[in-house]
DNA sequence: GATTATTCTCAGGAATCTTCCAGATAGATA
DNA sequence: TATCTATCTGGAAGATTCCTGAGAATAATC
């Protein structure tokens, strides 16, 4: 994906430095605002590709920002963050066109990911792959499906994530903790045993229908996902 | 369908962000418009291919505005929105031709749905295919017919939006939050408990019907219509 | 005005998923 | 080889998500 300008809106400075960090990892470029009225104003400004939006905003809230800017015309699809407990009811009506909305606590690729999907249905990214292909494994985006030499595999959500994350960084080692701060929610509270527990059921479902081994274990550092070359 | 210009007539600036954005989404060019006078200007001016026109406005109504165009000879389709509890056959009178009308509040894929009816039905539409073929399911969208491997199938008003916009968007993943939006009324403040239910009516409809399940559960994602192929 | 159809909510239960634990296994080291 | 450590994996509790039937409220139809 080539590199988009990401507005991140939210009043926790952990939130906002989280998400840049990651953002500006994944090769975009990252402009914060920690409330709505600043945040109208970036947006009118910088003119951002896409806009990662807190509801639960100090000043305006970001349904209040989306319609500001949506009524001067402004059509820059939205991310909303919301609070699992809050209103899963009340988003009626705001996702409209590409937009979509996301449940704190999230886990940063979940971000990413999402992200990319918004910017691949609002047609503004180019080279919109949906597809990740790493040798016989195939992931397709759009319909969540994993194939392995054409064999579909069922994964669970967390298993899906996982492997996105080891087959977008193939042939690369990738340390428990970087799996646990990419594909956990980040405020997940659990030892790294989890990973692998994850990859040993990954391992369970992808290997019976491979010719080798797709994750291999580097001992003492950490896995990779193998591809066809390197 | 090629690319409208459609002209947006309401005095409530939250209806009228709302149609912009998700019918620019839909590809179209959006034209707005406040009221009645500034309305007729801009529908001499810019000539739209179609016309979203409220009836209630605070100068000039809705009628008021479509004989007064109608008398200076231009025929734009006009698709009028209408409250619910207005009587039915002062408008019924009025939608000659090619125009049709809906009650507020209404859903954004009803108004998108329904301006290509009227587009396919004053012959101004080329490509308008009025039929959504996926796999063993076709839609008719003149006859509001559904059939599988043949067979019709009957389906309520709400069953048959959200098989629609199943349909229209085949081996991608749909969230609740995006059918929600999508399928039901601008306004409507319940929970998303309501697109299983209506998954589950459609199920127990279709899948008697067809070879193997049409719609799939992506559990912790949403949902998704499965296609032919990839 | 009565009957039927539809919409929507709710709640129990089923199915699946997450997480942790502990014993088994394999690799590294002395 | 013996020992230590890291990793693997099965099991199980607990949580989450999803499905579906039942019923009340509303709307459509005759």
């Amino acid at each position: 994906m080539e590199s988009l300008k990401v507005l991140v809106v939210d009043d926790e400075p952990n939130i906002r430095d989280l998400l840049s960090a990651s953002l500006r990892f994944a090769g975009h470029q990252v402009l914060t605002s920690p409330n709505g009225t600043d945040a109208i104003a970036k947006i009118i400004d910088t003119q951002p590709d896409i806009v990662l939006l807190d509801v639960m905003l100090p000043d305006i809230s970001g349904f209040g920002v989306t319609k500001k800017i949506r009524s001067m015309g402004i059509e820059t699809p939205i991310l909303f963050l919301t609070a699992r407990d809050e209103t899963e009811d009340k988003v009626t009506g705001l996702t409209v066109g590409g937009d979509d909305y996301v449940t704190k606590p999230f886990s940063l690729d979940e971000i990413v990911a999402r992200i990319s999907a918004i910017m691949r249905r609002t047609g503004k990214d180019s080279d919109g792959h949906s597809v990740i292909r790493v040798g016989e494994l195939e992931m397709n985006e759009d319909a969540h499906e994993v194939t392995v030499k054409g064999e579909v595999v069922d994964l669970s959500p967390t298993e899906y994530q996982l492997l996105r994350y080891l087959a977008s960084n193939p042939n690369r080692v990738l340390t428990k903790a970087q799996i646990l701060d990419h594909v956990w929610e980040y405020d997940f509270n659990g030892e790294m045993g989890i990973v692998e527990s994850y990859v040993s059921y990954l391992r369970k479902k992808l290997d019976p229908l491979s010719t080798e081994p797709l994750i291999v274990t580097k001992r003492g550092v950490g896995y990779l996902l193998k591809g066809p070359k390197g």
